[in-house]
DNA sequence: AGTAAAAACGAATAATTATTCATCCTTCAC
DNA sequence: GTGAAGGATGAATAATTATTCGTTTTTACT
């Protein structure tokens, strides 16, 4: 792994556990760690890892990694929330007119274990072989729903 | 309406239409729409929007909506063209699925000279009371649009 | 190993952005 | 109206970030 590489990674790392708000402190937090680079490092790194200054502070762009699918994205930003009842049914609920729309991206996905989905205006059903595909379709849902959200894992 | 948010409205707007690299480059903007204001107070400006300068140029933090209206920000998502038959008809695509979702949205906006909508898959009817109405529903729809996917106007 | 091309680098500096400070409005109480 | 308090503002400037330029290091190939 080339230094860069070996740089950049530790900047993700760092600007994720610190607060980092200038590229000056930057520099001091890699020396710290035993790497030494200029602040024209730095800024370069920056520019390459198109890390963003947000509020005072260095950090990684919030939505862009979220997801590149299209059908994804059109889930990620109208799910309200995911339910279920049962072990074979999940509940979705979306903005009013929105449920079609979602429960037909969600039906591209082709997702394991979904068995199928009827939407109402602002709800959809999705039926699932098992409990535990249940689980995981849920947990794919709620990472699409909360980076549309830039919610944190807590 | 006071000043400073009447600028900040501006900001957005311009922000999500033309590519704005630096405060200079917003004060221009800004001017040439009759608004002036000083770089200070554009530094201020975006720090209060939280704005971002990501890869270059200047943008609302992705996942805030550069429009602050959530009706638009639904549709702008959604909107793949606009077209019109006739002078009251305008004929909106979305992708499958989209149209109901979007046309709610389109009613809840109650666009003045908008008499009503139609909603197929992918496909909305809007009729309008005049030429002139749809030529300004157009206009708002594809700005709507371009907003969405960060075009420039020609 | 030897070498040409490309990439990475830091110092210096240019460019950009944030802040300070003095002033000007606006609002509100009297 | 008068005055005090709190924002908003711009000019100047401090602080921060991006770029240039000359050099060094790495890579790719023979």
């Amino acid at each position: 792994m080339s230094s860069v590489d070996t740089r950049r990674r530790v900047i993700l790392e760092a600007i994720s556990r610190q607060r980092i708000e200038t590229q000056k402190q930057m520099v001091a937090a890699l020396r710290s760690l035993g790497i030494d680079a200029s602040q024209a490092s730095i800024s370069r790194d920056i520019a390459a890892l198109r890390l963003v200054k947000a509020d005072g502070r260095w950090t990684a762009p919030a939505g862009l990694p979220a997801t590149s699918n299209p059908l994804e994205e059109r889930i990620a930003g109208r799910l309200l929330a995911v339910g279920s009842a049962g072990d074979h049914l999940l509940v979705l609920t979306t903005p009013p007119g929105e449920a079609g729309g979602v429960a037909l991206a969600l039906d591209g996905l082709e997702l394991d274990g979904v068995v199928g989905t009827v939407a109402g205006d602002d709800t959809i059903f999705v039926a699932t072989v098992s409990a535990e595909a249940g689980s995981r379709v849920t947990e794919k849902l709620e990472s699409l729903r909360r980076s549309s959200r830039n919610e944190s894992v807590p």
